[in-house]
DNA sequence: AAATATGTTTAGGATATTTTAAACGTTATA
DNA sequence: TATAACGTTTAAAATATCCTAAACATATTT
């Protein structure tokens, strides 16, 4: 009780960043956690974090492996302790550039995936002896080609992401 | 059965669309309303697209909605209807950078209001007499402002994203 | 004014996701 | 070698989300 209204603090914006990640497809709890790690003055251990937003040492374990995925925690070594500690990624440019830059990643996989079947299987009706359905098919392949070119588009801005940090960071912020 | 192998194609797609939207936390069919749509020759009412994808109505209604929030589809007028017809955004860059502001305004907006809340409540603590009570209070403080001048950096990214596509798109993309 | 055609809301059931306790595997320590 | 301290997996329960049919609201015909 004695530092209530510190907690109470602290919640306010472990709450925000779980409806933050959410936006972005993930469990609530991932932002609870990352916010837990946010404030913490050390590295905490799993227990400690689930001690401290009362959730299961199982929901802590699949959630930070996520995070360790967008690089919003990192596992750090504690000399003389087995346990996995964690601190958290307070830099949010980041934060921010490492999850835009997997979700784009995962879209290009999931839709040049779905291209590439898709334009095998259009390959041998564009000259269908059936009139109706070779055009058809030539307009559904002139969406493809469009789709694909686009990706490319999509694909060079996940290198920029992967590589260009410091660039990124200087076009949208020169201020500081 | 006709033109099995033109549906086909555009299923894998629409699929396709539907996990990629999911990737930013929107509903699947969100994907598939807006795969329909892109291939689609025409603007589609409401019910056209409800029956392609084998959705009722209502569930069309509400997320077609979203796409036009997102600015993935727009409303477009046919002479002599009173339906509401939609039509595909089918330049990606425009779709990417609105879903992507709109995130980013959202999550300005949810942790803005959470560090102002808090704020308000250090304020009374960094003085108390209760020196270990104070000094907690002080470290918050501290991390609050770290946060806040990060958001500010992130509100600037809004602004970029709202007013400069063109400047964003030569950025990225120089080659076409 | 009645009937029709449309889009929206809503309450419920259907489905998917998330969380948990318990079992498990592994490594370190006694 | 036995025990303890971990993190992970799993199957089931709890929860949240999504979808639908039906009711509703509004505008347009007849």
């Amino acid at each position: 009780m004695e530092y209530y209204e510190i907690t109470e603090v602290r919640k306010n914006i472990i709450e925000a960043f779980g409806r933050s990640f959410a936006l972005y497809g993930l469990p609530a709890v991932t932002g609870h956690i990352y916010g837990v790690l946010y404030f913490a003055a050390q590295p905490l251990g799993l227990e400690d974090i689930a001690g401290e937003l009362a959730v299961s040492k199982a929901t802590v374990s699949i959630n930070i492996r996520i995070l360790e995925g967008f690089k919003c925690v990192r596992k750090v070594w504690q000399k003389g302790s087995r346990r996995d500690y964690y601190e958290a990624e307070r830099d949010f440019t980041k934060v921010f550039i490492e999850v835009i830059r997997n979700n784009i990643k995962k879209e290009v996989e999931i839709t040049t995936e779905a291209i590439d079947k898709s334009m095998e299987s259009l390959a041998g009706l564009v000259n269908s002896p059936d009139k109706g359905l070779r055009e058809k098919a030539r307009v559904d392949l002139g969406h493809l080609k469009h789709l694909e070119k686009q990706y490319k588009w999509y694909r060079r801005l996940v290198d920029m992401f992967g590589t260009g940090e410091k660039l990124w960071r200087k076009i949208t912020c020169d201020g500081d």
